[in-house]
DNA sequence: CTGCGTGGTTAAGAATTGGTTAAGTTTTCG
DNA sequence: CGAAAACTTAACCAATTCTTAACCACGCAG
């Protein structure tokens, strides 16, 4: 169940602070120095590619058009970059990109982004996307939307964020904190009130649907299935 | 329970103020002004450290890896640094940072960095449920309620807190001051009184469960299993 | 029997917590 | 650039939880 994750960057220090990082992390750790090496370590598939985006020889962009497209790989890829313009961020996309970092970057936010990529792509995989109750709820990750029925709810960034960790884990309760830790990622200091608005919202979309989720009093927020 | 934090800073003004501040966030804090100070203090270990890089004699890089390599310590550690290049942001992490701080910071960056690291060093422990008695009672923190037999009874912040702990120890009496203290976490000053109260509230819900609570007379509070 | 220490229980007021709306700010996008 | 959407904060109110104080019961020593 561990899950292997291959770093692909020309910096040697890069390499090894991400390395020892991730694996201190729990991670199963290979690196390659170019894309070119990359490409020698992609069977078996990684869970997950850390690929940095201005390398000599072969750019992390074409690698992951490379891989996506000869290849067919469907592996979740995060870029690393000190551009960020928004021309590479959309490129980054283009090709399917999961995320994007750019540096300078703390370690933090690497291993959260990294665990968040990961818990999507897992919970994409056994059937298509997260569908939670007997019935008739499921969230879509690729059009950030939820389905209720027939009907498609599209949802902001915060509000998916939100929506989806609770209906990952129905039953548990999260507390204002953690869901702060998992949808804002660090994003600077926000105050754990503003969950409260967004869970107003998200409940408003989903109609009856809204009030699976509750609030246990001085615990935090979770989704009953019952 | 209380968490111990030393801060490390050759700067008197700002060890003060960061002492100040921690303590009044509920932290024990202790100070050293260099390095060679801090080796001397970290026995036993503090919880965290908060740690300028900066500094005359042994830099606080130098102090961090030492403690990793020599003194094998895993304790988590937050880079203070005027210098925010690029540079000292990845030997920061090379050594193990858990997170890394600009000056100048404000304090309100400080007391959420620190309290987000200590709580992810907090759940990176154990974390079990605990079971007690030969059946059928789970004391569920994620749901943050406890479960009997087939029921599901949800439990208040402080309920949760003082079944936690006697459950976690059966057989244990715990004092009303230790109980407080626990669950509590030096909130302020609170009659120990209290403490009957949530537990008459606690056996309540637990129904015949409830009497599993005994009290020993001058002692305290304890779960017995038979 | 009475006084004292201890703990159970209850009720009330205090304090905290959460729902909600609205207003201000930032971001996105045409 | 300007409008719309998304996000954050603050404020108000309602509901729950917490705290305190009071009243009892019990056991034990004087």
């Amino acid at each position: 169940m561990q899950k292997r994750i291959l770093v692909v960057d020309d910096e040697l220090d890069l390499r090894d602070i991400l390395q020892c990082n991730l694996e201190a992390a729990g991670y199963d750790v290979d690196t390659a120095a170019s894309a070119e090496e990359a490409l020698t370590l992609i069977n078996p598939a990684p869970d997950l590619l850390l690929l940095d985006v201005m390398m000599g020889g072969m750019s992390g962009f074409a690698l992951a058009e490379k891989l996506r497209k000869e290849h067919a790989s469907a592996v979740p890829i995060i870029f690393l970059t000190a551009k960020d313009t928004e021309d590479d961020l959309l490129r980054g996309f283009s090709v399917g990109a999961d995320d994007y970092i750019s540096k300078p970057f703390s370690l933090q936010e690497v291993l959260a982004r990294v665990k968040a990529v990961l818990r999507r792509a897992r919970q994409a995989e056994p059937q298509g996307d997260k569908t939670c109750s007997p019935e008739l709820l499921t969230l879509d990750s690729q059009r950030k939307l939820v389905r209720i029925g027939e009907d498609e709810i599209p949802l902001s960034k915060k509000e998916f964020g939100i929506l989806n960790i609770l209906v990952s884990n129905p039953g548990r309760v999260f507390s204002r904190e953690e869901i702060l830790e998992q949808v804002w990622q660090g994003e600077s200091f926000v105050l754990d009130r503003t969950v409260d608005v967004h869970i107003a919202h998200v409940r408003k979309k989903l109609g009856e649907m809204g009030n699976r989720i509750v609030n246990r009093q001085g615990h935090g927020y979770c989704f009953v299935t019952a």
